[in-house]
RNA sequence: GGGCGUAUAGCUCAGUUGGCUAGAGCACUUCCUUGACAUGGAAGGGGUCACAGGUUCAAGUCCUGUUACGCCCA
């Protein structure tokens, strides 16, 4: 073993080690490799994508689980990849053409394609490299894309296959469209935010009857162009008299008949509402229902078109102002009310939904449904926290068909062709020259593109080849975990498992864990316009990876939001700290014979209460770790390492040694040594998934591995036997008893403000012979853990006078002072006693109330004796001290 | 409007099937440049567990309601 620097320095460290696993294959495997399966995908990141703190999040959580059970001898695989972002990569590509004040249509399909790959080339690998600098441990060999040949080769196979089922249909209906994107959007990429909207209530006059109207309500007033009916409820007295009659459409004079439907909600403004089909999807429905005609009053890029009249050319929101004056000019506008309502926005760019009649491409999703509804109600597969079981239920049993295609270019072209000569229309996996039915050679295939999502909810099966049968492919799916956020599940998680279902008839994953959102210190989701994010590539750089990785996960409690500030971070980085100088102290210290780290031979029948006590701890961190990851508790997993490595080693194991590291008893240091080394080990490969780097790099400094060996695929440390534990279990307790006698005598230091300089002489009076018998052995370290001038350990002690003293189920600890303010140790003492009295008051109560002894699980009626007697001891003796004080 | 989540120390949060003498980290106070570590050490202060009822021998924990905040769906 190398001496190590006095400073850690993560930069350096961790570009070595990522360097060198990936050298060495150490995240690559496949079938061959043989062994139980453990796999994950990725959820692929969007290739216009940088890291942000959720794809930290959720990338350490991937990567501690593929360690971990990479460490645990499974054949552990993580699949990488990116998705092509459709209409997100698209707008970015076109805002760069804007630069150079081209549209895409000036290039056309082709070479506007052309210049998608050429970005993707040179800036899609970006958050593939950024994941690098977090320690993920992907199989990079098997990077994918969603657009890559095999990859799209699998879609258009899904497409087909759906289609030729009749799961996949074409139709004109009510979509979700942006204007801005100029393309469709599915129910899920509309985002619903509540807006300050208005509700403006306009009279349309009733035909042949001046003075005489019906007011309605509405959001958006210059839909009304496109009103072809005004509707009421059949059930509504207030209107079946207007039933039946015509009104004048404001402005347009256009005559429309009033009608009456179920669908109208008499409470909801007049009661009266305007019907305009071809823009609502609720009026789209009513339409149909009443035959009424259907009229398109918008462009593609949200102008007003021809059928808007005079409003023609308008942009949408500037014709609703200027509808609104001309009504009011009008004296058509009855009144206006704020009305605050949720208005769906592009996910992509934020710009306002607006409904529109158009031609699309369609999923059935009700029979792909079933068997996901099925699998999770069954609990094949589960959702942690589990609450998400029902939102995806819930989801599931209200599923609405899915709306795939966009008109956009950047994507997966749909695998549709059209004859122009005999109007035939079929699917088709290759490039076809002529028509089927008639040979003809005019021949076009529909212009538009699938939804990214139908190329994402194929990605575990898709990313092994299929639809090719092969031996990875048969090996690995289904996968195990999917780690994710909750945004996603309906767009991503829910069409997977439906995915996984229809075309491998079987789950794509049997535990889905939701991590929670990241958020800034006050609560808002970060986001770059309201520049409140914190970038994990400078807190890397700053901190380090591990340190970004172990206090992201430290912080995050299972699926609940985090809060993350810059300083938060700093508990990761105080960690790495303290474990690499211990690393250091340890090397400090040599034996005559050198120790063979990779070949501890312990002894334990010459063990000190103190080696049982830190070897038994490590043991109980190792199980509560197993545990803590197999219920995907990563928080904890982390406090478990944190409060062993600090508090139970560093703060109390390694004080304890350094009596016997600095001692002269060669064999005691030996043994203490091999002891620490044995703990630091496994200790590190604990530690290890969460903390790649700085395990690795001290697992080979401190020598615990050789040259071409990786901490990676070092053993998992699994918790001793039992019968050792059983050992152990006395020399714990009686371990556990002494810190806090010893924190006792430090807090008399404290009281009497003794400085740590001074150094004072303590008593301890044990209160048997076995307690006595112990401390005796310890009386040395006990010193120097208190800074005392000596020890003494005493049965038959009898303070000479009155001393300050404090005591435990061990002993009473005594400070020897000149000189003692009798009044305030009384008081002091007082009111120890006092609280020990009221204690036992309470616990005296519980145990005379007949119905607690009777109903009360034993265990608990025999704690409570047990602390009841506990307290009456510990209340004499206070009593006592009390009154030796005089 | 429907559903879900959260409310515990100044702040951020743990607290799993009720047994709690309610914990941690940060912040705060006092002291410490003793050879692992000041990114550190020792000691300390700080909570009627949002509110109101109920169930129970026993409620931070279970039930009902109220309030506040957040999220999802319509």
């Amino acid at each position: 073993m190398s001496e190590l620097p006095k400073n850690y320095d993560p930069k350096s460290i961790e570009a070595k080690w990522y360097a060198w696993w990936q050298e060495n294959k150490c995240f690559h495997r496949d079938h061959r490799d043989g062994g139980t399966p453990y796999t994950i995908v990725i959820p692929p990141p969007n290739v216009t994508g940088i890291l942000h703190m959720g794809h930290a999040l959720n990338n350490s959580i991937q990567d501690v689980l593929i360690r971990w059970r990479r460490m645990q001898g499974y054949n552990a695989l993580w699949v990488p990849g990116t998705d092509h972002a459709g209409i997100a990569t698209q707008n970015v590509v076109e805002r760069e053409l804007k630069k150079e004040g081209l549209r895409r249509q000036d290039l056309g399909r082709e070479k506007f394609l052309e210049r998608v790959w050429a970005w993707k080339e040179k800036y899609g690998n970006t958050i593939v490299n950024q994941l690098k600098s977090l320690g993920a441990s992907c199989d990079w060999d098997r990077l994918r894309f969603t657009m890559d040949e095999g990859l799209s080769n699998a879609v258009k196979e899904v497409f087909i296959r759906l289609y030729e089922k009749g799961l996949i249909y074409r139709g004109t209906y009510i979509i979700n469209w942006c204007p801005r994107c100029q393309t469709a959007l599915s129910d899920e990429e509309s985002e619903h935010r509540d807006v300050k909207g208005k509700l403006y209530h306009v009279k349309y006059p009733v035909k042949g009857e001046p003075g005489a109207f019906v007011t309605v309500a509405t959001t958006r007033p210059e839909t009304l162009l496109g009103d072809t009916a005004v509707a009421v409820n059949p059930k509504d007295e207030r209107y079946t008299q207007w039933v039946g009659k015509v009104l004048l459409l404001p402005i347009l004079n256009r005559e429309i008949p009033v009608i009456a439907d179920d669908f109208v909600a008499r409470e909801f403004g007049t009661g009266c509402v305007k019907v305009t089909p071809a823009h609502d999807p609720n009026d789209y429905q009513m339409g149909l229902r009443h035959d009424l005609p259907q009229v398109n009053v918008m462009t593609e890029d949200g102008h007003m078109n021809e059928n808007a009249g005079p409003y023609q050319g308008v942009e949408r929101f500037a014709c609703r102002k200027k509808i609104v004056d001309d009504l009011e000019a009008a004296g058509l506008l009855e009144k206006v009310d704020e009305h605050p309502h949720a208005v769906g926005h592009c996910y992509r760019c934020s710009s306002v939904v607006e409904p529109r009649l158009s031609p699309q491409w369609f999923v059935k999703m009700k029979p792909l449904a079933e068997p996901g509804i099925k699998a999770v109600r069954e609990g094949k597969i589960r959702f942690v926290p589990d609450r998400w079981n029902k939102v995806y239920l819930e989801w599931m049993e209200n599923i609405r068909d899915w709306c795939i295609s966009r008109q956009i270019w950047w994507g997966h072209q749909i695998p549709i062709f059209y004859c122009d000569d005999c109007g035939h229309q079929w699917a088709d996996r290759g490039k076809p020259k002529a028509c089927a039915k008639c040979q003809s050679s005019n021949v076009r295939q529909d212009e538009d593109v699938l939804d990214t999502w139908f190329s994402s909810w194929i990605w575990p099966f898709s990313v092994f080849n299929w639809p090719e049968k092969n031996e990875d492919l048969k090996f690995y799916y289904p996968t195990n975990s999917l780690s994710t956020a909750s945004e996603i599940i309906f767009f991503w998680v829910a069409r997977m498992i439906m995915a996984g279902y229809e075309f491998m008839d079987e789950l794509p994953f049997s535990e889905v864990y939701i991590h929670g959102t990241v958020r800034d210190n006050q609560g808002r989701k970060m986001s770059k316009s309201l520049g409140n994010s914190i970038d994990p590539l400078d807190i890397i750089n700053d901190y380090s990876a591990d340190a970004l990785r172990f206090s992201l996960l430290m912080l995050t409690a299972t699926g609940q939001d985090v809060y993350v500030s810059k300083e938060k971070f700093e508990v990761g980085r105080n960690f790495g700290t303290k474990i690499w100088n211990v690393a250091r102290f340890m090397q400090m210290h040599k034996t005559e014979q050198p120790i063979d780290v990779r070949a501890l031979k312990l002894n334990p029948s010459a063990w000190s209460a103190d080696d049982w006590h830190i070897v038994a701890k490590a043991d109980d961190a190792a199980k509560v770790a197993q545990e803590c990851l197999e219920r995907f508790r990563f928080n904890d997993y982390a406090h478990v390492l944190y409060d062993f490595m600090w508090h139970e080693f560093c703060d109390w194991y390694v004080e304890y040694a350094k009596n016997v590291l600095y001692g002269s008893d060669e064999a005691r240091r030996r043994e203490v040594l091999q002891i620490m080394h044995h703990v630091f080990d496994r200790a590190l490969r604990l530690l290890h998934p969460l903390m790649p780097f700085l395990t690795e790099e001290l697992w080979h400094g401190m020598g615990y591995g050789l040259e071409g060996e990786t901490i990676m695929t070092a053993k998992w440390p699994t918790p001793e036997n039992l019968v050792l534990r059983g050992l152990a279990q006395p020399y714990v307790e009686y371990v556990d008893l002494k810190h806090d006698l010893i924190r006792r005598g430090r807090q008399l230091r404290a009281d009497y403000e003794v400085p740590p300089s001074e150094k004072v002489d303590f008593t301890i009076k044990p209160v048997d012979a076995t307690a006595a018998e112990s401390l005796r052995a310890d009386a040395q370290a006990i010193g120097l853990l208190l800074k005392a001038g000596s020890l003494a350990v005493d049965a038959e002690f009898v303070p000479p006078k009155a001393m300050p003293s404090a005591l435990n189920a061990l002993g009473t600890i005594y400070l020897s002072l000149g000189s003692l303010d009798v009044e305030a140790e009384r008081a002091k003492l007082q009111g120890q006693l006092d609280a020990v009295t009221q204690e036992l008051e309470r616990i005296e109560q519980r145990l005379s109330n007949v119905d607690f002894v009777k109903k009360a699980k034993l265990d608990v009626v025999h704690k409570t004796m047990a602390r009841q007697q506990e307290l009456k001891e510990k209340g004499e003796k206070l009593a006592a001290l009390i009154a030796a004080l005089g």
